[in-house]
DNA sequence: TATGAATGAGGGTTCATTCAT
DNA sequence: CATGAATGAACCCTCATTCAT
């Protein structure tokens, strides 16, 4: 294939100064208000800077093309969520199942607010997925999982921890973002929460089971 | 939002002749070459014609528009997909458990040869998928799961039988699509496949365990 | 102003047989129908082929452009309208200004009947009025009042019998036409024939009392 | 008949400043330029951003799209000829007959000037005449006959003058336009002038006479 | 003679980005 | 710094007409 263009993203300059956040804030407020009223097709410069009520000049001064505004929506999306996963995850009084049942409801709830903003944001990903700055912050929100399965299976090989953690991971944020994309009902989303719950436990209580297995291997080969 | 325009996608005419299906094949066929060198981005009707080696016009003498053309690939890669799991899940001498790992692999090899054409459909998506046509072609695959379904837990509730399909069918195309974003060697392929089975047949194993509680608890009711 | 086409407009063919009129009858019809459902605008020779049951390519034996149906449509029309005049102008048994008066009614319900089709007819007027000819269809029209009115005004001059003929055809056609631009009742159409008529019946009684007048001058005149 | 599309048509930013002003204004120029040299059928946006030495986007940035621009063009014209009108209806020291034969006169010769402009505008109608602000501005040009004609017959049942006023209104604009299709010299304006206007006025008269009566009618039947 | 597939110039419109003010 | 007018390439789609079959 041809080379695609992966232009850098990150904000042109560091705003340090009161106006300065103001305004990327109020872009960054309009550029949401756009998508969920307008869809991807429709996100353009001009309209959300009309929207922010900034000219279309100061836009370019605080982001540097159009998808810097998308990837910096996105970036602060995959900020939140790694923020509620890390909370849910990291709490270790309550075991590692109940802690993945939990963490399923509150993603799956939290996917589906604003739903609309967040396919948007979807349809526009070929924009701004290619940046360098994309990897990045998506490899953070990987970590977490990772964490997550080391302590649920510790004696596992390290393959199979990072493995099952890319799995979990995957099949959450994959199946939430499609899941969301009809509008549901709360009954409906406990429900598919649920189930998408029993699929993950039994994933990893499956993997807990030979993780056991295998240090009582260990232990009677070590102590043998 | 506002309303979201979903023209109609299917065919202008029915090509009963050698050369126009030839033509539609060329265009296919060169769509799906400017899909993989160019991307959706770089989609245009005008570059499909051309590599086509036919006019525009004569591009839309069978295409009513664009999303046509995107819509007719996404469509017969549906049935392709169709075809490959029905083989695969009605294919009723092993039991459930080991068709379902069977599929999963076959389906992530699939997923992953041309993933390149298959990721920029995927990106064109906006443009067709409000299409009335579409949901038609969507539910025709769902129907393979919740039959495959039925068949493992035959006692299960109807609801319970819908939603553990879907949930299935959903993880799998999901999950595989963002899989396949990234080349992928052989070996990758299948450990990842194995993983993803081993999911899904826990998920399974598990249901299949209540629905013989269920059944010994109806028959020990009914006996009662 | 640079030239604007206004090529040869009348049929390539004199049509002889059953086939041909047939088609060419075919051909006015859907073109008749293409007008009232789409209008000037979508007006194409495919969809009046294609309604009429025709290839394009039999189309444009018998026409040699577009503009040549339309060209045709219209001059039906205007031959259709002059008979209607001559009928009613040439009955010589009631005085001018009362057939001045049934006309203008007959006339205006006339033009309210298939206001669709000639509205567009007239939209469509750039396309065809330029012909050679159009003129000469549109003289036969001129006739008609022209003998009326030399009728009705023996001893005015003949310049004054062109002008007034004029005037009162050009009136009622262009009056008509804006008037069925909206759709209306038959209460609205027959008060509004009397209005115009009134109007057309002043201007000739005027003219007429000036005929009578110059009458007596003459006869004084040549008398003395 | 299939809806037909009939889009807002009015200017997309008020243009305060000395630069946008002078930018519609050459817009529209170089359209009236257009329109002569060219023709309705060859009016496109890119010939008139061309000519006015303006590229295509800019034109876009103050008119919607290409009806925005005939619309204007068209209502500055109504606007225009409505002056005229006014201040000549409205001319209140010579009597109603009078006035209405200068009007006459002053309109057919303001008719043909640019006639070439007018004809091309009034064959791209279609394009414009179903905005919902044509309406308007037609409406604001038939307030002034309405009240020309309460004045001259204020003794008339309401319906009657509206009936004699859109009479009248009709007449003048439709045969003046018909009129001017053709290129006239000086003395054939005033002639064909004197002929409607003749006509116009012996109407008027009629219905003075008649208003006259019902004076006289209505005085007798209160005294009595 | 009939067909209808093929053509391709041309039309209206959008939008990311720049830069003079 | 802020503005927003200006740019013009690029896009999707239409349609009158021809000509090989």
């Amino acid at each position: 294939m041809t080379s695609r263009r992966s232009p850098s993203v990150t904000s042109r300059k560091q705003p340090r100064q009161a106006r300065s956040n103001d305004l990327v804030a109020a872009v960054l407020d309009a550029a949401v208000q756009v998508l969920a009223k307008e869809g991807a097709q429709r996100f353009t410069t001009a309209r959300v800077a009309e929207r922010a009520g900034v000219s279309v000049g100061s836009l370019y001064q605080y982001f540097p093309n159009k998808a810097a505004i998308l990837f910096r929506l996105q970036s602060d999306e995959w900020r939140r969520t790694s923020e509620l996963l890390r909370s849910l995850l990291e709490e270790a009084r309550s075991p590692p199942l109940m802690r993945l049942r939990q963490l399923t409801h509150a993603f799956l709830h939290s996917e589906c607010e604003e739903a609309q903003v967040r396919m948007a944001l979807n349809d526009a990903a070929p924009l701004y997925r290619d940046a360098p700055e994309a990897a990045e912050v998506r490899n953070a929100g990987a970590n977490i999982f990772e964490i997550f399965v080391r302590n649920a299976l510790p004696n596992a090989a390290a393959d199979v921890q990072l493995l099952a953690a890319d799995l979990i991971r995957t099949t959450l944020s994959q199946v939430g973002s499609r899941f969301s994309q009809t509008p549901r009902a709360q009954a409906e989303i406990a429900a598919y929460a649920d189930a998408l719950a029993d699929m993950l436990c039994a994933y990893l209580e499956r993997l807990m089971t030979q993780d056991r297995a295998e240090l009582r291997t260990a232990t009677r080969v070590s102590v043998g």
